[in-house]
DNA sequence: GCAGAACTACGATGGTTGTCAAACTTTGAT
DNA sequence: ATCAAAGTTTGACAACCATCGTAGTTCTGC
């Protein structure tokens, strides 16, 4: 039996609930860690300031918008950047916003 | 006396605020017209689904962005979008909205 | 000066949503 | 079999925000 509900097609996805998506602090920063990383991530393996469940709940939207693709490795849940599928479907949105998203969070020295 | 509120310098607001300002259908509508348009528009110039208050709110906010700038002639309020200093600040981003908002309003015949 | 046009400001309200704790499920190891 | 680990689900709660109507302000024209 699957554990992992079923991904949409991206192309079906408006850009409503994309922006909705991105618009929240913590699941852009999952975002964006998905992003720095080298390889997927389980859930456990992000550095977020909520609650599990509340960490659940945003990785639902983020793979309910076709940002992200979950599967299991054992118990763990992995999450993978839909990268590629998401760029064409809303060309540049995703650059743009990991960008400034990387300025203001990592915002220190600019000397 | 000023009639308008000071304008922010955009490179100061954080990109949480712009995409708060983005994410409502609203004020994404007001900044493709305003992207669409020829020449600046009148706040009465818009084609928007709301109340005049409520028309109000959003472009006090567009501006309280930094996305557009407004001024007086006469009675009519102007707003002009700011695309060039956005574009500064946030490379990218307001491209990708637009063009992604335009396919999603004008989506009927793709033959 | 007065009327009207064009917006704005002010409360008030309703719906949406991010948040948590507690209970549950599934898998892997002992 | 049991236990722990990793997440999920559910229900409840609080905060935020888009929306509206009404009243107010500023300018133009007569």
């Amino acid at each position: 039996m699957e554990r992992i509900p079923p991904h949409p097609d991206v192309r079906t996805v408006p850009l409503q609930r994309v922006l909705e998506a991105l618009v929240d602090p913590v699941r852009r920063s999952i975002v964006t860690q998905l992003c720095d990383a080298a390889a997927d991530l389980r859930c456990g393996g992000f550095d977020l300031p909520v609650s599990n469940s509340t960490a659940t709940h945003h990785f639902r939207i983020l793979r309910e918008t076709g940002l992200i693709r979950q599967y299991y490795v054992g118990t763990a849940r992995m999450n993978t950047l839909r990268r590629d599928e998401f760029d064409e479907a809303f060309p540049g949105l995703l650059d743009a916003v990991v960008s400034a998203d990387r300025r203001s969070s990592g915002a220190a020295a600019t000397a």
